[in-house]
DNA sequence: CGAGAATATGAAGAGGATACTCACATTCAT
DNA sequence: ATGAATGTGAGTATCCTCTTCATATTCTCG
């Protein structure tokens, strides 16, 4: 932990102070990503936002200088609960399969509330301004503890970053799909991305 | 009517006759997948199309209906490729290895010229009415051939189509992934998507 | 050649969204 | 009670969008 950015709280017009501006401004996110999980980028507007949040446009725009800036506050709440979800998986040492299991439950979890949130934001959702740098920096975090986890389970240093791209985008290929499909909580389906990350991370001697 | 439509290559307002409509017709198509590619659903307007295509906006109504009938052209064309691409790798029983290079190889292949199209025909684009049957079809071969694969190196008869689910969404993860960062290329990857291809169809031993 | 068919053009219509503001109303903290 | 914090939503101005149509160009074929 050596650079430690207190939360810069995202771009505000205004700071909400009483308990009722902070719910408010609660929901306008939580409807946001609602929104943009439902109808994508681009169904995702301001007037949309609000009304989906029970609050009138004007609130929304007391608080967030634009529509970007909303974008912004959503894609950070989600990354962070991402985030946290990765680094306990991969916190402790602990079997391969016990690591599999967290990680996918953690994964699905973290997607079965707006179930195309987190690939909407990646693939769509128009990153810019200052955003640029927190992208980024999530990106990194978010390999690095994939990277540990491979470290953890491989010995050859040599491809662990590829190995953990490759791992990290392949789970996230199964959850989006099997998100679409509304076969997020299959449990068979559950078990074989465990056996693919198992299998993976355990190497084959196939012919 | 005796208006038999033989194969309805796609719902046209007007069949081209001449080499040069069908050149046309050609560019209107492929430009519409290079836009679709590049912008997304929500920048994917007629007049760009047109005007990517280095056509007026006149001639792309003259052979299709409507924005949708073009979007339908652009999937049919591309999943026709992605279908035969899949077809041929698993076509004849080959070694496990070969085979998983083969389709890295070949699916890498049909997204390196319009990178995200794929992607973006399955999640953003909206099907119409008459395509969802089609649409359902060739979803339905796709995995189909995945299956005919795993099956040819896994013995338990039980997961299979969960299998080629789970393997279908995870390596166009990758892909979809390694495109989005330019990265298609890189041999390193390809070779640990082969990798993990292999690894979860030969099954792991791990704890 | 020349007549009619095929093909190409692009300005313009009609319409619908959209992001965002502002003058004012309501509720809070103290 | 009083000013600050919060909430409202009709309205504005703008931007695009899809699609048509009357016209112009190019081709085919006898």
């Amino acid at each position: 932990m050596s650079t430690r950015i207190a939360k810069p709280a995202a771009r505000m017009r205004k700071q909400p102070r009483q308990a009722r501006s902070i719910a408010t401004v609660e929901a306008i996110i939580e409807a946001g990503a609602q929104v943009l999980s439902e109808l994508g980028w681009a169904g995702f507007s301001t007037n949309k936002v609000a009304e989906a949040a029970g609050v009138s446009i004007g609130s929304l725009y007391q608080y967030f200088p634009d529509k970007l800036a909303l974008v912004e506050a959503i894609r950070r709440r989600h990354f962070d609960h991402v985030l946290s979800v990765i680094s306990q998986a991969s916190a402790e040492e602990k079997p391969l399969r016990q690591f599999a299991r967290e990680l996918v439950r953690g994964m699905i979890g973290a997607h079965s509330i707006h179930p195309t949130l987190h690939q909407v934001l990646l693939d769509e959702a128009p990153g810019d301004r200052g955003s640029r740098a927190a992208h980024a920096s999530f990106q990194a975090r978010y390999l690095e503890h994939y990277a540990t986890a491979v470290a953890q389970y491989r010995r050859r240093r040599k491809d662990i970053e590829t190995m953990a791209r490759v791992l990290s985008s392949a789970v996230e290929g199964v959850i989006h799909n099997a998100a679409r499909r509304n076969m997020l909580d299959a449990p068979e389906l559950q078990k074989q991305l465990v056996e693919l990350i198992a299998a993976y991370l355990s190497g084959s001697r196939a012919t």
